[in-house]
DNA sequence: ACATGAGCCTGTGGGC
DNA sequence: TGCCCACAGGCTCATG
């Protein structure tokens, strides 16, 4: 799901809300997800009487810890965190985490692409470039893996492997604001433009963040609250409109890349 | 080294 | 109302 916007505010939202409360009891009501949960792991991190360390966000992964150890939440495509009826489930409840003061904490995906990894190092979880800073993207930007690579700027954008924490959305949202066409090729990206990339999307991530991030269909924050980002999506999704330029009179066109839908203005984006 | 398509799943919205 | 299809914020694999 979630990009980087979506996974910060829940991570912020766990923070807040359940950071050092003390578990008494972790449940899993199904054995796998994406792929099988390693169940006496995580019953260890999360073994009663064990503290719930504060949450945070790696690329678009969200990190679970206690004294006993750490766990990469990805949420897929349709993961995301609700407070809990337990012993009620809700539907599509897979993971449930039970505190001593009576709250309790579920990780609902109805889609299961989502996952549960324990590890021990971060490195295990991303090495790639951070798209908050911006010496971070100068830096991945100067690299032959996008001056002299022949695949689209879109598709790179989104690759986990070189910038942790773009997916669909952003990509597409960046380019727009950038004035690049997302079917460009790496290759004749101009200095400049990486550059105006590197200024833009900090800014556009840290804005998507404050505004609690975007809603497309039934992606909700911790209580149910539609993030707000979307109100400021220029492109995504708005296929046969105007471009919203001012005095832009393009049409928003879309095309599928790598099997995800991209769009653009044709006029202020080349 | 690239793109494409299928697959992992369920839910939703549009067209008829 | 229902049915069918396309599509969805992610990611990996096989194939060309």
């Amino acid at each position: 799901m979630p990009e980087l916007p979506e996974v910060e505010s829940f991570a912020l939202a766990l923070k807040r809300e359940y950071a050092g409360k003390r578990l008494s009891e972790f449940r899993l009501h199904r054995k796998d997800l994406r792929f099988p949960f390693d169940k006496p792991v995580l019953e260890r991190i999360f073994s009663r009487g064990s503290v719930l360390l504060e949450p945070y966000r790696i690329a678009k992964q969200l990190v679970l810890s206690t004294e006993n150890g750490m766990v990469a939440v990805s949420l897929g495509m349709s993961g995301s965190f609700i407070p809990s009826s337990f012993p009620k489930i809700a539907l599509h409840e897979h993971v449930t985490l039970i505190f001593e003061d009576g709250s309790a904490l579920a990780y609902v995906d109805p889609r299961r692409f989502g996952f549960w990894k324990p590890f021990v190092a971060a490195s295990e979880i991303s090495t790639a470039a951070d798209p908050l800073q911006e010496e971070s993207l100068l830096e991945i930007f100067s690299c032959k893996k996008f001056t002299d690579s022949e695949r689209s700027v879109k598709d790179a954008l989104m690759d986990q492997n070189l910038i942790g924490g773009i997916g669909n959305i952003y990509a597409v949202e960046a380019l727009f604001r950038a004035g690049v066409s997302p079917l460009r090729k790496c290759s004749r990206v101009k200095h400049n433009e990486y550059r105006k990339l590197s200024e833009i999307i900090p800014r556009m991530l840290t804005q998507a963040i404050d505004a609690g991030g975007s809603t497309v269909s039934t992606y909700r924050r911790l209580h149910g609250e539609s993030g707000g980002f979307q109100e400021l999506h220029l492109v995504y999704d708005r296929e046969g409109e105007r471009c919203s330029n001012q005095r832009c009179k393009g049409i928003i066109r879309r095309a599928t890349q790598t099997g995800r839908s991209s769009w653009w203005c044709p006029r202020c984006q080349k």
